[in-house]
DNA sequence: CATTCGTCCTGATAGC
DNA sequence: TGCTATCAGGACGAAT
């Protein structure tokens, strides 16, 4: 289950496999893994045929490679060196997306929905396959457009003030140094809602699923229901330093991974999900409460048709409205 | 306008 | 054994 620490797993895998490569040849095996791509698979693939890839962007969950050398891409433009990119390859991994780097004789996974072909790079495989069981994830192309704030479009190896259109409705994530605390102070007091929601709002703040929102509450001792426009400033620095935390945690072990289905770029499994406090916890002890002779058990709820993971003596439900 | 809800999708697993 | 029901959830568009 892919959330900000896997997607920049990914990124700096991808970095080190096809900075600079072109796309050769592209086969969508599944037509559904490039849906979004509005004028279908053959203008996906033709367009991408003789791409080159710049780089490797990441805004919260989305992932993007602005390309060179592509037909829609405007002709002219940049210097011969520095080339300006005007489309992108995106990629959204969903719920079970992988982005595999394979050599041409590993047989085919299972669930391979895109296949791309790269120019041959000493030592490195030839092909970068798009697996994905749910299907709620996908690739598809986009233009890139100058961001808001005039700020890079996301985290890149080489920073541009440009976004892909199709995440410019992200917010920046609480890893991003152009993350404004303030800004989503005010939001979040603005809205009437309760705080998970407000986390998991990838317009709010980006890169945070339903792992990681549960892993920050318990850490900030919040429960999901409490009402955002209770929130103290002190708060919400609370919860927002939390997931700060945890995500950096993760991404330092690689990516949190739980049943197999995500992998990053290199095949490998993640393995941080030992140290989860909260998430699919149901029925074991809440560790903060037994450190201090406490006992109390995790108990999971119904919330957003999601499942929610609470310590219910450390992170106290709010009572009607109030807290 | 802001917020909430239904939908997309497959495979593993539980229960009968 | 073999069937059905349930569950996992990111993000978008429809509904309220």
């Amino acid at each position: 289950m892919p959330e900000l620490p896997e997607v920049e797993v990914v990124r700096r895998g991808l970095v080190s496999w096809v900075l600079g490569r072109t796309i050769t040849a592209v086969e969508v095996v599944d037509p559904r893994s490039v849906r979004r791509h509005a004028l279908g698979p053959e203008d996906f693939a033709g367009n991408l045929e003789g791409a080159r890839v710049l780089d490797v962007v990441r805004r919260g969950k989305f992932l993007w490679l602005p390309l060179a050398d592509t037909p829609a891409a405007a002709p002219g433009g940049g210097a011969a060196d520095a080339p300006t990119p005007a489309v992108a390859l995106m990629a959204h991994l969903g719920m079970s997306g992988q982005l595999l780097m394979q050599d041409s004789s590993a047989s085919d996974e299972r669930p391979l929905k895109v296949r791309l072909r790269l120019s041959p790079a000493e030592g490195m495989p030839e092909q970068l396959r798009f697996v994905d069981q749910r299907i709620f994830g996908g690739l598809f192309l986009t233009s890139l457009v100058p961001t808001a704030d005039g700020g890079p479009g996301g985290l890149a190896e080489t920073p541009l003030p440009l976004i892909a259109a199709e995440a410019s409705h992200i917010a920046r994530d609480p890893l991003d140094p152009y993350f404004s605390f303030d800004e989503f102070y005010r939001r979040l007091r603005a809205r009437k809602t309760g705080l998970k929601r407000a986390l998991l709002d990838q317009g709010l703040v980006s890169g945070i699923g339903n792992i990681y929102a549960d892993e920050a509450l318990w850490k900030a001792r919040l429960h999901f229901a409490r009402p955002t426009d209770t929130l103290r400033r002190a708060d919400a620095l609370r919860v927002l330093d939390a997931a700060r935390g945890v995500m950096t945690d993760a991404l330092a072990a690689g990516g949190t991974s739980f049943d197999a289905l995500y992998v990053n770029v290199n095949g490998a499994s993640g393995y941080f999900d030992r140290s989860l406090n909260a998430y699919g916890r149901e029925g074991e002890k809440c560790k903060r409460c037994a450190a201090t002779g406490l006992v109390s058990t995790i108990r999971r709820d119904q919330f957003m048709n999601r499942s929610s993971y609470t310590c219910p003596v450390c992170q106290p439900r709010p009572r009607n409205g109030r807290w």
